[in-house]
DNA sequence: CATACATATTCGGAGTTTCGAATATACTAG
DNA sequence: CTAGTATATTCGAAACTCCGAATATGTATG
């Protein structure tokens, strides 16, 4: 695979690599919202969140589109969300598999079951 | 959302965020591979490729296996997979938009086409 | 024009990531 | 035990990310 395709890719992970660029994604996925909208439901600065924009504006993450007074952000591409429902259900594999080891360890240990647990 | 999928996801992103170890996860695609298998293909610094492989597997990206002298990795989950797919496609998408744009660029301009291009 | 509102940019400091060089650890063979 | 090979860790410098405070830009309204 090229380097370049590598890089690209990189820089995308990079966009998304920040919970609160994360929030931003998934307030999108609906459709547009104007930066204040995005910035009354994220409870954050002002300028912080114009930062973050800036960050997935780079990336290519999101576009903007500007209404008189205001920027609406969307989301360039709906294959990222295809990328965040992914995640979503290997978050849910990886806590099962936690789960699991932690029912192993508990039943491996059957004469101290229960007693040690806080 | 809750905050801590977003924190998980965002880690998952980190651990991406760099070409090496996006290489290292597509090496890695059709089976396990030893350190030092991948530090060959890699070229790069042995040091540099284990720092590499110790960001993956705090992020659980990848998971490890000892053999005598050597450490076997591969990738912890297929869904990661996936979603490099799903990136790649995107990749061509973007390309092909841009490709377009610049089409369209040409063509709005036919008095001067092909003249001031270099 | 002046004022107000929405958004973006710049600045500086704290924290983090990246690299190669050097060093440490761990396993294997003799 | 010794020497060799494979891998990991530590260190320090340069580059980058993140944040809030301050400031700048752009548009709408009177």
């Amino acid at each position: 695979m090229s380097d370049a395709l590598r890089r690209f890719k990189s820089e995308i992970f990079q966009g998304l690599a920040h919970p609160t660029r994360i929030a931003i994604v998934e307030l999108l996925r609906e459709g547009e919202l104007s930066a204040g909208t995005l910035i009354e439901k994220l409870r954050i600065e002002q300028a912080n969140a114009s930062q973050h924009l800036a960050v997935l504006r780079a990336k290519q993450i999101v576009v903007s589109r500007k209404a008189g007074n205001q920027v609406y952000y969307s989301i360039r591409d709906r294959a990222l969300i295809e990328v965040l429902d992914i995640l979503r259900r290997y978050f849910y594999a990886q806590l099962d598999n936690t789960v699991n080891m932690l029912r192993e360890v508990a039943s491996e240990r059957p004469k101290s079951r229960m007693r040690t647990h806080r």
